[in-house]
DNA sequence: GCACTTATTTTTCACTTGATAAACAACGGA
DNA sequence: TCCGTTGTTTATCAAGTGAAAAATAAGTGC
Protein backbone atom coordinates (compact mmCIF):
# COMPACT_ATOMS: atom_id res chain seq x y z
CA UNK A 1 0.00 0.00 0.00
CA UNK A 2 2.68 2.47 -1.27
CA UNK A 3 1.11 6.11 -1.98
CA UNK A 4 1.85 7.94 -5.03
CA UNK A 5 2.53 11.30 -2.80
CA UNK A 6 3.86 9.96 -0.13
CA UNK A 7 6.33 12.54 0.93
CA UNK A 8 3.99 15.70 1.77
CA UNK A 9 1.19 13.53 3.09
CA UNK A 10 2.22 10.87 5.00
CA UNK A 11 3.28 12.81 8.02
CA UNK A 12 0.30 15.19 7.93
CA UNK A 13 -1.64 12.12 8.14
CA UNK A 14 0.14 11.47 11.41
CA UNK A 15 -0.42 14.91 12.72
CA UNK A 16 -3.80 14.07 11.80
CA UNK A 17 -4.19 11.43 14.42
CA UNK A 18 -2.41 13.13 16.76
CA UNK A 19 -5.19 16.10 16.49
CA UNK A 20 -7.92 13.82 16.98
CA UNK A 21 -7.01 12.62 19.91
CA UNK A 22 -6.46 15.98 21.17
CA UNK A 23 -9.94 16.86 20.18
CA UNK A 24 -11.41 13.32 22.28
CA UNK A 25 -8.77 15.12 24.96
CA UNK A 26 -10.65 18.30 25.04
CA UNK A 27 -14.01 17.19 24.42
CA UNK A 28 -13.64 14.54 27.50
CA UNK A 29 -12.10 16.99 29.67
CA UNK A 30 -15.23 19.20 28.58
CA UNK A 31 -17.41 17.13 30.04
CA UNK A 32 -15.26 16.36 33.29
CA UNK A 33 -14.52 19.68 34.23
CA UNK A 34 -18.03 20.86 33.58
CA UNK A 35 -18.97 18.13 36.55
CA UNK A 36 -16.24 18.27 39.00
CA UNK A 37 -15.29 21.95 38.26
CA UNK A 38 -11.86 22.89 37.01
CA UNK A 39 -10.23 22.00 40.60
CA UNK A 40 -10.63 18.44 39.23
CA UNK A 41 -7.45 16.63 39.07
CA UNK A 42 -5.66 15.34 36.02
CA UNK A 43 -5.04 11.72 37.35
CA UNK A 44 -9.27 11.64 37.38
CA UNK A 45 -9.52 13.22 34.19
CA UNK A 46 -6.65 10.91 33.03
CA UNK A 47 -8.29 7.41 34.37
CA UNK A 48 -12.12 8.82 32.61
CA UNK A 49 -10.15 8.81 29.11
CA UNK A 50 -8.31 5.85 29.74
CA UNK A 51 -5.01 6.73 29.35
CA UNK A 52 -2.40 7.40 32.33
CA UNK A 53 -1.77 11.17 33.57
CA UNK A 54 1.02 11.96 31.78
CA UNK A 55 -0.08 11.61 28.42
CA UNK A 56 -2.23 14.29 29.09
CA UNK A 57 1.40 16.89 29.14
CA UNK A 58 2.19 15.39 26.02
CA UNK A 59 -0.53 17.35 24.27
CA UNK A 60 -0.85 20.18 26.80
CA UNK A 61 2.03 21.79 28.18
CA UNK A 62 -0.04 22.62 31.48
CA UNK A 63 -3.46 22.04 33.09
CA UNK A 64 -4.35 25.34 32.51
CA UNK A 65 -3.59 25.49 29.08
CA UNK A 66 -6.00 22.29 28.63
CA UNK A 67 -8.59 24.46 29.89
CA UNK A 68 -8.25 27.57 28.06
CA UNK A 69 -8.51 24.80 25.28
CA UNK A 70 -11.94 23.85 26.79
CA UNK A 71 -13.21 27.47 27.26
CA UNK A 72 -12.70 27.63 23.12
CA UNK A 73 -14.32 24.28 22.30
CA UNK A 74 -17.36 25.58 24.66
CA UNK A 75 -17.59 29.46 23.92
CA UNK A 76 -16.42 29.47 20.08
CA UNK A 77 -18.38 28.51 17.44
CA UNK A 78 -21.70 28.15 19.07
CA UNK A 79 -22.87 30.93 17.42
CA UNK A 80 -24.25 30.02 13.97
CA UNK A 81 -23.89 32.52 11.57
CA UNK A 82 -27.56 32.49 10.24
CA UNK A 83 -28.85 33.83 13.57
CA UNK A 84 -27.88 37.53 13.07
CA UNK A 85 -29.81 37.52 9.42
CA UNK A 86 -32.75 35.29 11.33
CA UNK A 87 -32.86 38.35 13.96
CA UNK A 88 -33.48 41.23 11.25
CA UNK A 89 -35.11 39.49 8.87
CA UNK A 90 -38.32 42.07 8.28
CA UNK A 91 -39.88 39.38 6.00
CA UNK A 92 -41.49 38.20 8.97
CA UNK A 93 -43.06 39.44 12.22
CA UNK A 94 -40.47 39.98 15.05
CA UNK A 95 -42.16 37.77 17.32
CA UNK A 96 -42.15 34.62 14.53
CA UNK A 97 -38.08 35.59 14.82
CA UNK A 98 -37.50 35.74 18.13
CA UNK A 99 -39.60 32.62 18.43
CA UNK A 100 -37.35 31.07 15.95
CA UNK A 101 -33.88 32.38 16.97
CA UNK A 102 -34.88 31.70 20.67
CA UNK A 103 -35.68 28.04 20.18
CA UNK A 104 -32.51 27.29 18.31
CA UNK A 105 -30.37 29.36 20.40
CA UNK A 106 -31.19 27.35 23.64
CA UNK A 107 -30.71 24.27 21.86
CA UNK A 108 -27.26 25.53 21.26
CA UNK A 109 -26.88 26.14 25.03
CA UNK A 110 -29.27 24.39 27.12
CA UNK A 111 -26.72 21.75 27.81
CA UNK A 112 -25.57 21.06 31.10
CA UNK A 113 -21.74 20.30 30.14
CA UNK A 114 -22.20 24.19 28.48
CA UNK A 115 -24.26 25.85 31.01
CA UNK A 116 -22.10 24.67 33.56
CA UNK A 117 -18.41 25.61 32.11
CA UNK A 118 -20.08 29.21 31.78
CA UNK A 119 -20.80 29.53 35.54
CA UNK A 120 -17.66 27.97 36.39
CA UNK A 121 -15.72 30.11 34.13
CA UNK A 122 -17.86 33.22 34.74
CA UNK A 123 -16.99 32.70 38.80
CA UNK A 124 -13.41 32.47 37.98
CA UNK A 125 -14.05 35.94 35.84
CA UNK A 126 -11.69 34.95 32.81
CA UNK A 127 -11.97 37.53 29.99
CA UNK A 128 -13.66 35.05 27.43
CA UNK A 129 -16.68 34.44 29.36
CA UNK A 130 -17.15 38.57 29.70
CA UNK A 131 -16.42 38.91 25.80
CA UNK A 132 -19.51 35.90 25.05
CA UNK A 133 -21.71 38.10 27.28
CA UNK A 134 -20.60 41.37 25.22
CA UNK A 135 -21.53 38.98 22.04
CA UNK A 136 -24.85 38.15 23.89
CA UNK A 137 -25.53 42.00 23.73
CA UNK A 138 -24.38 43.09 20.51
CA UNK A 139 -25.55 40.07 18.08
CA UNK A 140 -29.18 39.42 20.61
CA UNK A 141 -30.39 42.34 22.61
CA UNK A 142 -29.52 45.47 20.51
CA UNK A 143 -30.86 43.84 16.93
CA UNK A 144 -34.31 42.60 19.33
CA UNK A 145 -34.34 46.17 20.67
CA UNK A 146 -33.86 47.75 16.50
CA UNK A 147 -36.22 45.45 15.31
CA UNK A 148 -38.66 45.77 17.99
CA UNK A 149 -38.89 49.57 17.35
CA UNK A 150 -38.99 49.22 13.46
CA UNK A 151 -42.15 46.64 13.75
CA UNK A 152 -43.56 49.19 16.62
CA UNK A 153 -42.96 52.56 14.06
CA UNK A 154 -40.67 54.12 16.77
CA UNK A 155 -37.70 55.77 15.19
CA UNK A 156 -34.66 54.06 15.11
CA UNK A 157 -32.03 54.91 17.75
CA UNK A 158 -28.30 54.01 17.91
CA UNK A 159 -27.34 52.67 19.78
CA UNK A 160 -31.04 52.10 21.59
CA UNK A 161 -31.43 53.57 25.12
CA UNK A 162 -29.39 51.87 28.47
CA UNK A 163 -33.28 51.44 29.68
CA UNK A 164 -34.15 48.88 26.24
CA UNK A 165 -30.68 46.93 26.76
CA UNK A 166 -31.53 46.22 30.54
CA UNK A 167 -35.37 45.55 29.66
CA UNK A 168 -34.18 42.87 26.86
CA UNK A 169 -31.93 41.38 29.51
CA UNK A 170 -34.83 40.66 31.75
CA UNK A 171 -36.09 38.63 28.39
CA UNK A 172 -32.82 37.16 28.15
CA UNK A 173 -31.71 36.75 31.42
CA UNK A 174 -35.69 35.19 32.43
CA UNK A 175 -35.47 32.93 29.04
CA UNK A 176 -31.62 31.77 30.56
CA UNK A 177 -32.79 31.08 33.73
CA UNK A 178 -35.05 28.48 32.66
CA UNK A 179 -32.11 26.66 31.20
CA UNK A 180 -30.30 27.06 34.77
CA UNK A 181 -33.21 25.73 36.63
CA UNK A 182 -33.52 22.89 34.24
CA UNK A 183 -29.80 21.65 33.62
CA UNK A 184 -27.82 23.23 36.21
CA UNK A 185 -30.07 23.28 39.64
CA UNK A 186 -31.84 19.81 38.14
CA UNK A 187 -35.14 21.04 38.89
CA UNK A 188 -38.72 19.90 37.70
CA UNK A 189 -39.70 22.73 35.00
CA UNK A 190 -42.60 23.08 32.20
CA UNK A 191 -40.82 20.45 29.49
CA UNK A 192 -42.28 22.39 26.39
CA UNK A 193 -39.76 24.63 25.77
CA UNK A 194 -41.11 26.15 22.80
CA UNK A 195 -44.24 27.15 25.25
CA UNK A 196 -42.39 28.65 27.45
CA UNK A 197 -40.66 30.93 25.08
CA UNK A 198 -43.94 31.34 23.26
CA UNK A 199 -45.17 32.51 26.76
CA UNK A 200 -42.09 34.49 27.49
CA UNK A 201 -41.85 36.35 24.04
CA UNK A 202 -45.79 36.82 24.29
CA UNK A 203 -45.63 38.84 27.70
CA UNK A 204 -42.41 40.75 27.04
CA UNK A 205 -43.67 41.61 23.47
CA UNK A 206 -47.07 42.67 24.79
CA UNK A 207 -45.50 44.44 27.92
CA UNK A 208 -42.60 46.51 25.71
CA UNK A 209 -45.86 47.79 23.19
CA UNK A 210 -47.42 48.74 25.84
CA UNK A 211 -44.79 50.23 27.80
CA UNK A 212 -44.45 52.77 24.96
CA UNK A 213 -48.03 52.72 24.51
CA UNK A 214 -48.02 51.62 20.59
CA UNK A 215 -48.77 48.71 19.09
CA UNK A 216 -47.43 45.86 17.16
CA UNK A 217 -48.86 43.41 14.23
CA UNK A 218 -49.73 40.14 15.57
CA UNK B 1 -13.97 44.19 89.18
CA UNK B 2 -15.87 41.47 91.09
CA UNK B 3 -18.91 40.37 89.77
CA UNK B 4 -22.08 39.74 92.29
CA UNK B 5 -23.36 36.88 90.56
CA UNK B 6 -19.93 35.37 89.00
CA UNK B 7 -21.04 31.71 88.99
CA UNK B 8 -23.63 31.61 86.33
CA UNK B 9 -22.68 34.29 84.23
CA UNK B 10 -19.13 33.51 84.25
CA UNK B 11 -18.73 30.63 82.18
CA UNK B 12 -21.57 31.66 80.12
CA UNK B 13 -19.53 34.37 79.07
CA UNK B 14 -16.84 32.53 78.06
CA UNK B 15 -18.83 30.43 75.91
CA UNK B 16 -20.10 33.20 74.31
CA UNK B 17 -16.61 34.24 73.66
CA UNK B 18 -16.48 31.08 71.85
CA UNK B 19 -19.44 31.34 69.85
CA UNK B 20 -18.60 34.68 69.00
CA UNK B 21 -15.04 33.68 67.60
CA UNK B 22 -16.96 30.42 65.89
CA UNK B 23 -19.65 33.36 64.26
CA UNK B 24 -16.13 35.43 62.97
CA UNK B 25 -14.47 32.55 61.52
CA UNK B 26 -18.33 31.25 59.19
CA UNK B 27 -18.78 35.46 58.93
CA UNK B 28 -14.87 35.65 56.97
CA UNK B 29 -14.78 32.06 55.62
CA UNK B 30 -18.60 33.43 53.66
CA UNK B 31 -16.19 35.79 52.41
CA UNK B 32 -13.44 33.50 51.57
CA UNK B 33 -15.19 30.60 50.24
CA UNK B 34 -17.12 33.26 48.23
CA UNK B 35 -13.67 34.25 46.49
CA UNK B 36 -11.69 31.11 46.38
CA UNK B 37 -14.83 28.75 45.56
CA UNK B 38 -14.79 25.64 48.18
CA UNK B 39 -11.85 23.87 47.07
CA UNK B 40 -10.21 27.07 48.64
CA UNK B 41 -7.56 26.02 51.34
CA UNK B 42 -8.16 25.97 55.48
CA UNK B 43 -4.31 27.67 55.62
CA UNK B 44 -4.96 30.37 53.20
CA UNK B 45 -8.59 30.86 55.18
CA UNK B 46 -6.58 30.66 58.57
CA UNK B 47 -4.48 33.31 57.71
CA UNK B 48 -7.35 35.56 56.25
CA UNK B 49 -8.43 34.36 59.75
CA UNK B 50 -4.78 35.73 61.58
CA UNK B 51 -5.00 32.38 63.13
CA UNK B 52 -3.34 29.17 62.37
CA UNK B 53 -4.96 26.35 60.42
CA UNK B 54 -5.44 24.22 63.33
CA UNK B 55 -7.09 26.22 65.12
CA UNK B 56 -10.40 25.69 62.69
CA UNK B 57 -10.57 22.06 63.91
CA UNK B 58 -11.14 23.23 67.18
CA UNK B 59 -14.10 25.00 65.74
CA UNK B 60 -15.28 22.74 63.42
CA UNK B 61 -14.52 18.75 63.42
CA UNK B 62 -13.90 19.36 59.59
CA UNK B 63 -13.91 21.42 56.54
CA UNK B 64 -17.22 20.29 55.08
CA UNK B 65 -18.77 21.12 58.43
CA UNK B 66 -17.77 24.61 58.13
CA UNK B 67 -19.13 24.46 54.94
CA UNK B 68 -22.26 23.40 55.67
CA UNK B 69 -22.02 26.61 58.40
CA UNK B 70 -21.45 28.85 55.55
CA UNK B 71 -23.97 27.72 53.65
CA UNK B 72 -26.82 28.15 57.18
CA UNK B 73 -25.56 31.55 57.25
CA UNK B 74 -26.03 32.33 53.57
CA UNK B 75 -29.24 30.95 52.87
CA UNK B 76 -31.34 30.57 56.26
CA UNK B 77 -32.56 34.21 57.59
CA UNK B 78 -32.10 36.18 54.45
CA UNK B 79 -36.61 36.08 54.50
CA UNK B 80 -37.69 38.87 55.78
CA UNK B 81 -40.92 37.26 57.89
CA UNK B 82 -43.31 41.06 56.58
CA UNK B 83 -42.43 39.91 52.94
CA UNK B 84 -44.77 37.60 52.89
CA UNK B 85 -47.18 39.78 54.29
CA UNK B 86 -46.45 42.68 51.79
CA UNK B 87 -46.96 40.44 48.90
CA UNK B 88 -50.46 39.90 49.52
CA UNK B 89 -51.15 43.50 51.07
CA UNK B 90 -54.46 43.73 48.83
CA UNK B 91 -54.74 47.64 50.46
CA UNK B 92 -52.21 48.49 47.72
CA UNK B 93 -51.58 47.55 44.42
CA UNK B 94 -49.93 44.37 43.29
CA UNK B 95 -47.45 47.03 41.49
CA UNK B 96 -46.40 48.83 44.23
CA UNK B 97 -46.26 45.36 46.46
CA UNK B 98 -44.08 44.05 43.84
CA UNK B 99 -41.84 47.10 43.79
CA UNK B 100 -41.40 47.38 47.26
CA UNK B 101 -40.62 43.88 47.48
CA UNK B 102 -38.08 43.36 45.03
CA UNK B 103 -36.61 46.61 45.52
CA UNK B 104 -36.30 45.20 49.26
CA UNK B 105 -35.22 40.99 48.34
CA UNK B 106 -32.59 42.58 46.07
CA UNK B 107 -31.36 44.40 48.76
CA UNK B 108 -30.60 41.13 50.43
CA UNK B 109 -29.52 39.28 47.92
CA UNK B 110 -27.38 41.17 45.56
CA UNK B 111 -24.44 40.76 47.52
CA UNK B 112 -21.24 39.39 45.35
CA UNK B 113 -20.72 37.01 48.53
CA UNK B 114 -24.30 35.74 48.57
CA UNK B 115 -24.88 35.44 44.62
CA UNK B 116 -21.00 33.86 44.59
CA UNK B 117 -21.93 31.18 47.42
CA UNK B 118 -25.66 30.86 46.00
CA UNK B 119 -23.72 29.58 42.18
CA UNK B 120 -20.53 27.72 43.96
CA UNK B 121 -23.70 25.51 46.14
CA UNK B 122 -25.83 25.31 43.28
CA UNK B 123 -23.47 23.64 40.99
CA UNK B 124 -22.45 21.35 43.71
CA UNK B 125 -25.92 20.30 43.79
CA UNK B 126 -26.24 20.39 47.63
CA UNK B 127 -29.61 20.50 49.12
CA UNK B 128 -29.92 23.67 50.74
CA UNK B 129 -30.26 25.22 47.50
CA UNK B 130 -33.08 23.11 46.16
CA UNK B 131 -34.70 23.47 49.32
CA UNK B 132 -33.97 27.80 48.88
CA UNK B 133 -35.63 27.56 45.14
CA UNK B 134 -38.40 25.23 46.50
CA UNK B 135 -38.95 28.93 48.91
CA UNK B 136 -38.61 31.51 45.93
CA UNK B 137 -41.30 29.39 44.37
CA UNK B 138 -43.77 29.03 47.08
CA UNK B 139 -43.05 32.54 49.27
CA UNK B 140 -42.67 34.96 45.67
CA UNK B 141 -43.86 33.23 42.71
CA UNK B 142 -47.08 31.65 44.05
CA UNK B 143 -48.38 34.49 45.53
CA UNK B 144 -47.27 36.71 42.75
CA UNK B 145 -49.34 34.54 40.27
CA UNK B 146 -52.49 34.64 42.85
CA UNK B 147 -52.38 38.27 43.60
CA UNK B 148 -52.25 39.43 39.85
CA UNK B 149 -55.32 37.37 39.18
CA UNK B 150 -57.13 38.80 42.15
CA UNK B 151 -56.32 42.08 40.67
CA UNK B 152 -57.22 41.58 37.23
CA UNK B 153 -60.54 39.96 38.29
CA UNK B 154 -59.90 36.17 37.29
CA UNK B 155 -60.73 33.36 39.34
CA UNK B 156 -58.51 32.20 42.27
CA UNK B 157 -56.87 29.11 40.90
CA UNK B 158 -54.89 26.33 43.47
CA UNK B 159 -52.15 25.36 42.72
CA UNK B 160 -51.37 28.08 39.90
CA UNK B 161 -51.13 26.81 36.14
CA UNK B 162 -47.76 25.63 35.66
CA UNK B 163 -47.52 28.00 32.81
CA UNK B 164 -48.46 30.99 34.87
CA UNK B 165 -45.61 29.63 37.63
CA UNK B 166 -43.54 29.90 33.99
CA UNK B 167 -43.64 33.03 33.04
CA UNK B 168 -43.17 34.31 36.56
CA UNK B 169 -40.28 32.27 36.52
CA UNK B 170 -39.12 34.19 33.52
CA UNK B 171 -39.67 37.29 35.52
CA UNK B 172 -38.00 36.49 38.41
CA UNK B 173 -34.38 35.47 36.58
CA UNK B 174 -34.70 38.18 34.38
CA UNK B 175 -34.77 39.91 37.30
CA UNK B 176 -32.19 37.66 39.50
CA UNK B 177 -29.50 37.89 36.37
CA UNK B 178 -29.38 41.85 36.54
CA UNK B 179 -27.74 41.06 40.15
CA UNK B 180 -25.54 38.10 38.77
CA UNK B 181 -24.23 40.02 35.81
CA UNK B 182 -23.50 43.12 38.01
CA UNK B 183 -22.05 41.00 41.23
CA UNK B 184 -20.80 38.35 39.31
CA UNK B 185 -19.63 39.09 36.01
CA UNK B 186 -19.30 42.72 37.50
CA UNK B 187 -20.21 43.88 34.24
CA UNK B 188 -21.47 47.69 33.70
CA UNK B 189 -25.07 47.89 34.19
CA UNK B 190 -27.57 50.80 34.52
CA UNK B 191 -27.30 51.62 38.15
CA UNK B 192 -30.59 52.64 39.17
CA UNK B 193 -31.43 48.99 40.41
CA UNK B 194 -35.13 50.95 41.40
CA UNK B 195 -35.62 51.94 37.82
CA UNK B 196 -34.53 48.25 36.58
CA UNK B 197 -36.98 46.29 38.90
CA UNK B 198 -39.86 49.37 37.89
CA UNK B 199 -39.66 49.13 34.14
CA UNK B 200 -39.41 44.89 34.41
CA UNK B 201 -42.56 45.36 36.31
CA UNK B 202 -44.07 47.46 34.22
CA UNK B 203 -43.28 45.38 30.76
CA UNK B 204 -44.23 41.73 32.74
CA UNK B 205 -47.84 43.50 34.28
CA UNK B 206 -49.01 44.90 31.34
CA UNK B 207 -47.73 41.99 29.12
CA UNK B 208 -49.35 39.74 31.51
CA UNK B 209 -52.40 41.80 31.73
CA UNK B 210 -52.53 41.59 27.73
CA UNK B 211 -51.60 37.95 27.79
CA UNK B 212 -54.83 36.73 29.52
CA UNK B 213 -56.61 39.83 27.97
CA UNK B 214 -57.38 41.73 31.35
CA UNK B 215 -56.67 44.91 32.08
CA UNK B 216 -55.40 46.23 35.86
CA UNK B 217 -55.40 49.66 37.52
CA UNK B 218 -52.31 51.23 37.14
C1' DG C 1 0.99 31.94 94.10
C1' DC C 2 -0.92 27.50 92.49
C1' DA C 3 -3.64 23.99 90.15
C1' DC C 4 -6.57 23.50 86.32
C1' DT C 5 -9.05 24.52 82.33
C1' DT C 6 -9.04 26.39 77.75
C1' DA C 7 -7.44 28.82 73.62
C1' DT C 8 -3.73 28.69 70.43
C1' DT C 9 0.44 27.27 68.11
C1' DT C 10 4.06 24.01 66.64
C1' DT C 11 5.00 19.86 64.61
C1' DT C 12 3.83 16.16 62.01
C1' DC C 13 1.27 12.68 59.06
C1' DA C 14 -0.70 10.53 55.15
C1' DC C 15 -2.23 11.64 50.95
C1' DT C 16 -3.11 14.29 46.68
C1' DT C 17 -1.71 17.68 43.45
C1' DG C 18 0.53 19.32 38.87
C1' DA C 19 4.47 18.31 36.51
C1' DT C 20 9.04 16.00 34.77
C1' DA C 21 12.31 12.46 33.18
C1' DA C 22 13.36 8.12 31.97
C1' DA C 23 12.00 3.61 30.34
C1' DC C 24 9.18 1.01 27.24
C1' DA C 25 6.37 -0.42 23.19
C1' DA C 26 4.62 -0.05 18.64
C1' DC C 27 5.21 0.74 14.12
C1' DG C 28 6.94 2.36 9.45
C1' DG C 29 10.75 2.51 6.20
C1' DA C 30 15.21 0.81 4.47
C1' DT D 1 16.04 -7.48 10.56
C1' DC D 2 17.41 -3.48 12.35
C1' DC D 3 16.68 1.64 13.10
C1' DG D 4 14.61 5.58 14.48
C1' DT D 5 10.58 7.99 15.38
C1' DT D 6 6.66 8.51 18.27
C1' DG D 7 2.86 7.45 21.39
C1' DT D 8 2.49 5.62 26.06
C1' DT D 9 3.56 4.10 30.66
C1' DT D 10 6.34 3.75 34.95
C1' DA D 11 8.60 6.02 38.47
C1' DT D 12 9.34 10.07 40.79
C1' DC D 13 9.47 14.90 42.63
C1' DA D 14 8.29 19.00 45.20
C1' DA D 15 4.59 21.44 46.86
C1' DG D 16 0.23 21.62 48.91
C1' DT D 17 -3.93 19.26 51.13
C1' DG D 18 -7.08 18.14 55.32
C1' DA D 19 -6.43 16.53 59.67
C1' DA D 20 -4.50 14.91 64.22
C1' DA D 21 -1.29 14.92 68.27
C1' DA D 22 1.58 17.17 71.11
C1' DA D 23 3.46 21.34 73.11
C1' DT D 24 2.74 26.02 74.74
C1' DA D 25 0.45 30.25 76.27
C1' DA D 26 -3.12 32.53 78.67
C1' DG D 27 -6.10 33.16 81.66
C1' DT D 28 -9.65 31.59 85.78
C1' DG D 29 -11.05 30.12 90.26
C1' DC D 30 -9.25 29.09 94.77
Amino acid sequence: MTRLEPSPTAPRRKRLTVEARREEFICKATEFFAEEGFGGGTRELAAKLGVTQPLLYRYFPSKEELIQAVYRRVYLDRWKPEWDALLKDRTQPIRRRLQRFYEAYTDAIFDRAWLRIYFFSGLKGVEINRWYIAMVETRILKPLIAEFRHEAGLAPRDPPAPEDLELAWVLQGGIFYYGVRKFIFELPVEEDKSRVIANALDVFLAGLASHYGVTIPP
